[in-house]
DNA sequence: GCTTATGATAAGCAATGTCTTATGATTATG
DNA sequence: CATAATCATAAGACATTGCTTATCATAAGC
């Protein structure tokens, strides 16, 4: 299991969540997404940046735009370590009960 | 769908993992964990409350030791808030594969 | 009781991250 | 062809974060 956590640190930040879940809900322009938030154009793409090489989201060139859209390997990488992680902690919540019923006998 | 995102944050920090990977593996008190970690103790315990705040872990305190447990809330949490945006990425994905084909014909 | 071990908190510092403005490159528009 | 629009990158300001040492409180062992 190995994984590089770039989704997860992608996400981790306010901003870039907002700018994922923008692109998330349909293809969108830098222009766009700018107008939608509260920071600077640059700070847009910066993010952006983060995210597309966190495999978040891709770009589309359309003429002077640069059209971004959801990349669904970001998340999907993510949801497979959470799964096993969730599984390994799951297990030792499991032996945790189970030996302090052993204790009480 | 309301998440706090901090069991993410949380986990975003690398020595931070390293840590709730030593408590998931067992129980264990400060003072072992920072034996197994290359920072001070103090440094542990900031973790440790982070990762507490987080519903990660919880101290079970032991005499002058101060035990910590895995809590599965914060992973359960952080869980279930990536399956519903995963199937949100899943379904925008696929509405544009859609959309693409529907503009070749 | 005195010493030792444990661990939380405070203060300070260095590294990192996020934002800004400035700028240049590329493409559409009149 | 000149102007406007789009966007990426660079440089610097500022805030946040993760670490350290210092310290205090509590509990265990002699």
């Amino acid at each position: 299991m190995s994984y590089d956590y770039a989704a997860m640190i992608a996400l981790a930040d306010p901003t870039r969540r907002q700018v994922f879940e923008l692109v998330a809900e349909q293809p969108r322009s830098v222009a766009e997404l700018t107008r939608c938030l509260p920071v600077s154009q640059p700070a847009v793409s910066q993010h952006l940046k983060v995210l597309k090489d966190a495999r978040l989201v891709h770009a589309e060139p359309r003429g002077a735009s640069n059209i971004y859209h959801i990349d669904p390997h970001g998340l999907g990488e993510m949801r497979a370590w959470l799964d096993h992680i969730w599984g390994e902690a799951l297990d030792a919540f499991r032996k945790e009960i189970n030996d302090s019923r052993e204790k009480e006998r």
